[in-house]
DNA sequence: AGCTACTATCGTCGATTAGCGATGACTAAG
DNA sequence: CTTAGTCATCGCTAATCGACGATAGTAGCT
C-alpha cells in the first residue's frame, strides 16, 4: 500500500470530551468566533454539504455554489480558521471535511445560552 | 398596586412549537442570520446577561459592558432585528428580555448541523 | 413649562467583509 | 520539461460593521 489509501481522509479522532467551560469571557469569545464563521449562508451551505457527504469533498463544493472559485476558497478559509473544517491535501486536490470536535463545541456553547 | 408590577416584564408566550423545517435554503438563511447576530462578543455577553437575570434589564447593560451607550444600543438593535431579544418600553427606560422562541429555533438549527 | 434621566438615531471614520478576475503554486500526467 | 488541472493567494471595489460623540426624542419630576 504505497499509495495513500483514500479512506484515510478524515479519520475520527479518539472522541475526546471537551473540558473547557461553557461560559465566561473566553467562552464568549469562542462562541462569537464560531457563530461569526457560521454567519453566512454560503458557509452554512458548505457545512451542510460536508455533513451530507459524511466524508470529505473537494472542489465539488464550487460546483454546488453559485459563486466563483476564489470566493468559495475564501469561505473555506474562514471555516478552517474557525476550526470548523479541516482540509487535507490529496494529490492535486484538497479534501475538506467537518471537524466534529469543533462542531460539538459550537453546539455545546449555543446550548448553554 | 398602582405601580406597574415588575413581574409584568416579559410574560412567556403559550410555548408554541416551531414547525418550520430545519434545513433547506430558507433554514440556511435563517441560521446564517441568527449566527451572524450572535457573532460578536459583546452581543454574546448581552445574551448571557439577559439569561442570567432571568428577567429583563435595561440600561444596566451599558454599565456592564465597556462600551459607549450608543454602541450598546446598536448591538441591542442587531439582536432585536434578528428576533433574539425583545424590548418593551417601561416608562422612561426600556426593558429588554430574551425571546425564548428565537433562541430555541437557533439551538434547533445549530443542532441540525 | 422647564428640567432631568434614559434611550434611540445620526453622521463619521477606520477596519473588515464579500465578491470577483487574474495570477501563482503545486501535483499528476504526457 | 511541458502541459493541464486544482486550489490558494493577490489586488481591487463596493458594501457592511464596529465604535464613538453628538443630537434628538420621550417620560417622569418639580
Amino acid at each position: 500500500m504505497t499509495k495513500a489509501s483514500a479512506n484515510e481522509h478524515c479519520g475520527a479522532p479518539p472522541e475526546q470530551a471537551d473540558l473547557r467551560p461553557i461560559e465566561g469571557a473566553e467562552a464568549d469569545e469562542e462562541l462569537a468566533t464560531l457563530a461569526k464563521a457560521v454567519g453566512h449562508p454560503a458557509r452554512v451551505q458548505i457545512l451542510r454539504l460536508l455533513a451530507r457527504k459524511t466524508a470529505c469533498i473537494c472542489g465539488d463544493i464550487v460546483d454546488e455554489l453559485p459563486l466563483a472559485q476564489s470566493t468559495v476558497s475564501q469561505h473555506l478559509k474562514v471555516l478552517k480558521e474557525a476550526g470548523l473544517i479541516r482540509g487535507e491535501v490529496d494529490g492535486p486536490r484538497v479534501c475538506y471535511c467537518l471537524e466534529p470536535r469543533a462542531l460539538r463545541r459550537f453546539k455545546a456553547l449555543v446550548g448553554g445560552l
